[in-house]
RNA sequence: GGAGAGUUGGCAGAGUGGUCGAAUGCGCCGGUUUCGAAAACCGGUGACUGUAACAGGUCCGAGGGUUCGAAUCCCUCACUCUCCGCCA
């Protein structure tokens, strides 16, 4: 959410930063409701005032045994009056806040103007992409092959996009997720967190995936309402919700394995084979917690956390910046770390790594107390995957694979697999 | 699922209709003291909104109601805790 303030000040200004974002601010309707508002409250405050003074007189004569009768009449006249107009206030300021709720976050000064993914800026790369004389095979072949990739089980149990793994490439997938969580808590210094899958509408609001989202979200029921988690940076980000942190705390940073659940509602198309686009996936997930002059440097390091784990299982990536209209609903700045995929010879999104400054905090009244003022200010908060396991187990199995059709495990995966160098039928 | 207790400022915890936005303690900030620190003592210290600054308004889990007036009374809901039942 922005700060209602700066909507006061320069309007302009911000509606054409939004352009940006690809969204268009309804200017007139603001205007229209915030005059209202305006009008409203004004009313209403003065005469609540009006109401508590004279209610305190009353109080006053009565301590002292005098008669309250003329006053109890003057305000008595108010009330009907003052509920009117504090309902129909509270009516326009819910239309405001709904309003405000559905404005995506301002970019960043350094992030690149751009409508779409053809604005996105590389950063910086990492490895060489493995040339060979046999042709790379896609994870589905080799999986499925291998016979441990199993999409008719899959398909027959729950539906599509949705994938059963068997044995040791089970295990691969399990690995990673091991090996990932203890590189950030051992080398990182994050603190592991196990989470609810299932979430609140509340918790969903203040990461920003509701109200605008609802769509995206598998809703599991109406009563309790609940929703399966898209990712794990709802309930980790939401751990400040509602709280004034005290400055030794910060910079916190927790981390969580969890499985993660999209409908995948706008890509009937896309990403149908194998399993790059799923329904359930599981992802290693990163966020900070910090002072609000450190997010950046903030975003830097976690950036540079994801870019270890894939440095250590040697797949070489290039990080882009994303550029103001391909970025996400609450995010500031995000950087996107890409796997070589050498099947389809192109760079694939293993990682997404987000500066959302004090949007979420503002949604989710989430507050630091700053040591120089003595007073709470709303803190920033960061979300980056370190890194999606199921992306990571495709990257492994077609940058390490054979000829043969089987599979390296990496060095650093050996021993979470009880030393298994090779998988092959 | 059944029975009971609770939800108040950063934290703990008083307050059961009228100068209560709220005692007290802890914490925090400032001062005295000290070579320095601790202890002790003195003073300050909720949030949001609003204003040039005052003023004003809102907030005692959430939402309704009663009343001239609600932290306090009534209703609904949410959450937490204890006991019983069931259960991985």
């Amino acid at each position: 959410m922005l700060d209602p303030k700066s909507l006061r000040q320069d309007l302009d200004a911000l509606v054409e930063k939004l352009r940006w974002r690809g969204y268009e601010f309804d200017v007139e309707k603001y205007h229209e409701l915030e005059h209202r508002r305006k009008n409203l409250q004004e009313q209403t405050e003065e005469l609540q005032a009006r109401r508590n003074k004279i209610s305190r007189d009353i109080g006053i004569a009565k301590s002292r045994g005098d008669d309250a009768g003329d006053l109890m009449h003057e305000v008595s006249t108010l009330g009907d009056d003052i509920k009117f107009r504090s309902s129909a206030l509270s009516e326009v300021q819910l239309e405001l806040q709904a309003m405000l709720g559905e404005i995506p976050n301002l970019a960043h000064e350094s992030v690149p103007l751009g409508m779409n993914e053809e604005g996105n800026v590389e950063v910086r790369h990492w490895g060489m992409p493995r040339v060979s004389d046999f042709s790379f095979r896609d994870h589905v072949d080799l999986g499925e092959s291998l016979g441990m990739m199993d999409y008719g089980f899959a398909g027959k149990i729950a539906g599509s996009r949705f994938v059963v793994l068997k044995g040791v490439l089970a295990g691969l997938h399990r690995a990673l997720a091991q090996f990932m969580l203890d590189t950030h808590v051992r080398e990182h210094g994050y603190s592991e967190t196990n989470v609810p899958l299932l979430v609140n509408k509340g918790s969903l609001f203040g990461t920003g995936q509701l109200p605008k989202f609802e769509e995206d979200q598998f809703k599991t029921s109406e009563d309790p309402p609940l929703y399966l988690i898209p990712t794990a940076e709802v309930p980790l980000t939401n751990a400040v919700a509602g709280r004034i942190v005290e400055d030794a705390e910060l910079p916190m940073r927790l981390v969580a394995h969890t499985a993660c659940f999209r409908r995948e509602a706008g890509s009937y198309g896309r990403d149908t084979r194998g399993m790059i686009r799923q329904h359930q996936f599981e992802k290693v997930e990163l966020v900070h917690a910090v002072r609000p002059d450190e997010s950046y440097e903030s975003l830097e390091i976690m950036t540079g956390h994801a870019e270890t784990i894939l440095q250590k299982l040697g797949l070489p990536y290039r990080i882009i910046t994303l550029c103001t209209g391909d970025m996400g609903f609450a995010a500031s700045k995000t950087y996107d770390i890409e796997v070589w995929l050498p099947s389809q010879q192109l760079y694939r999104e293993i990682s997404s790594c987000s500066n959302t400054e004090d949007f979420q905090a503002r949604r989710m009244k989430a507050r630091w107390r700053n040591p120089e003022t003595g007073k709470p200010e709303l803190l920033h908060t960061l979300n980056g995957s370190g890194v999606a396991v199921g992306r990571a187990l495709i990257g492994v199995m077609e940058n390490y694979q054979n000829q043969d059709g089987s599979i390296e495990v990496p060095e650093v995966l050996r021993p979470y697999m009880h030393g298994l160098t090779r998988i092959s039928k």
